[in-house]
DNA sequence: CGCAGGATTGATATCAATCAATAACGGTGG
DNA sequence: CCACCGTTATTGATTGATATCAATCCTGCG
């Protein structure tokens, strides 16, 4: 259960400690102004919380300030793709908010912290912030690459590269935004979660993890995977990595 | 080769043909007269041509006026995936303009016309019309929406699932925009398309296809694929159809 | 201690890939 | 008009990858 702690500003966008990593693009103060202005409030969900279910119509618009989440669907008879996962800086439910409904759901991992924002004061933001308005549509079509490249693994790689694929794509997008600290593992996620992710069985996931646990790439301890070998990872996977550029972060 | 015809306009926005179908949103005296002015001419590209390659960095945006396509990444041993079709009334090269760099490729499946945009004229709609940017980031989500079905597809999805859906889902798109006329049979493309699009084999696409075909739900005919019951296929897949609202169109 | 959820494992069953031909078709040059 | 060719579609046989089934083993937790 997703647990409203307080849905008022907790923190003044200016002040957000993610505007500063180097991930980020620096906003302008008129835009900071904007964003604080457009947030209605903060949303604490507890880890394994459903945030948002396909079919609904979310009122709300969210940009993720911690921890971690994935989106997925499923087809009638229970069968589940997980989609994408979801970090620090992300925006979510814009599907929703201009499409009218979702076509998906969406699930934490961790504990999370959410910056809420009302949809339906989408449409004015790109009335009056036409360079935010030019960013979200800029995360819209990362978030596109990210299934792309997602599409090619499941759909060409081998449940090995697959596997490889994954998680260095999430180490890398964990690092970014500082979610890799030293006491922090990895990926707060079960084998079940990947499986789902690769378009793989759980007992065939758990058998590839094994081999690049073998090649000493990861170590699985508990509920979630150190990522030892970045690097040899990406090679295996046939994967090049994130764009550096900085993105945007509302 | 994709012949250049003439980068000139040949149409005024006004009336583009396209924009008097059902499917798309009308737009406001203002907002044609701005794309007019936006439209920077028009392509002519000859069936089987790339127009835009990974990695490529084109200063063109463009809208599709007619004919099919499709956008695709490629593993460096050469394994293929087809991520989507290209049909009229898409938007093209979007993540090329944003992102500064194409992570995909497109090729032509038929004849094609596109409407010509310069990029950087991109953040300057943005700013003189807000309700076109909106327009353009409704696109987006929805490309991302058709990316999130086709990942559960083929992540999920048996072959013969994955066919039906594939099937139906290009019947859909297609009689929207009026692209399965009486005289033209469906899509254009081959089984190798197929098989890169499922994530299948040629051969197996190929005994698939002709389960289909023995159900009397589709009939394959030299280069292209009749669709004899697109309710069955949407049934054997599990499959909802495509939402009914009305879309941007620049 | 006893459970419950997650991770592992071995055996077996299927699905889909690969291999190897052959057939059908459209287009070309003679 | 016909022989020739390249591309695409089709098929059967075989191999290989992945799913499924069925236990067992952990580990954190009440």
């Amino acid at each position: 259960m997703a647990s409203r702690t307080a849905l008022k500003k907790q923190i003044s966008c200016g002040k957000c400690p993610l505007r500063d990593l180097d991930c980020f693009r620096k906003m302008s103060p008129t835009e900071v102004d904007f964003m604080s202005e457009f947030k209605s409030g903060e949303f604490n969900a507890q880890a394994g919380a459903t945030l948002l279910v396909e079919g609904s119509n979310s009122p709300h618009l969210y940009t993720v300030l911690e921890g971690w989440g994935f989106r997925y669907k499923s087809l009638p008879d229970g069968r589940r793709q997980i989609l994408n996962f979801i970090l620090p800086g992300d925006l979510i439910g814009l599907q929703g908010s201009l499409l009218n409904e979702m076509a998906h759901s969406i699930e934490t991992l961790s504990d999370m912290v959410l910056c809420v924002f009302e949809r339906d004061g989408l449409y004015n933001l790109f009335k009056s912030s036409p360079s935010l308005g030019y960013d979200i549509t800029w995360l819209a079509a990362r978030e596109e690459q990210m299934l792309d490249e997602h599409l090619l693994s499941v759909g060409r790689r081998t449940a090995l590269e697959r596997a490889a694929y994954l998680i260095s794509f999430l180490s890398q997008r964990a690092r970014r935004v500082g979610h890799l600290s030293e006491d922090q593992p990895l990926i707060p996620f079960t084998q079940t979660h990947v499986s789902d992710t690769l378009g793989l069985s759980l007992v065939h996931t758990n058998k590839t993890l094994k081999k690049l646990q073998e090649r000493k790439l990861i170590r699985w301890s508990g509920k979630s995977c150190h990522v030892l070998d970045e690097k040899k990872l990406m090679e295996i996977a046939g994967w090049d990595g994130l764009p550096e550029t900085p993105r945007p972060f509302l």
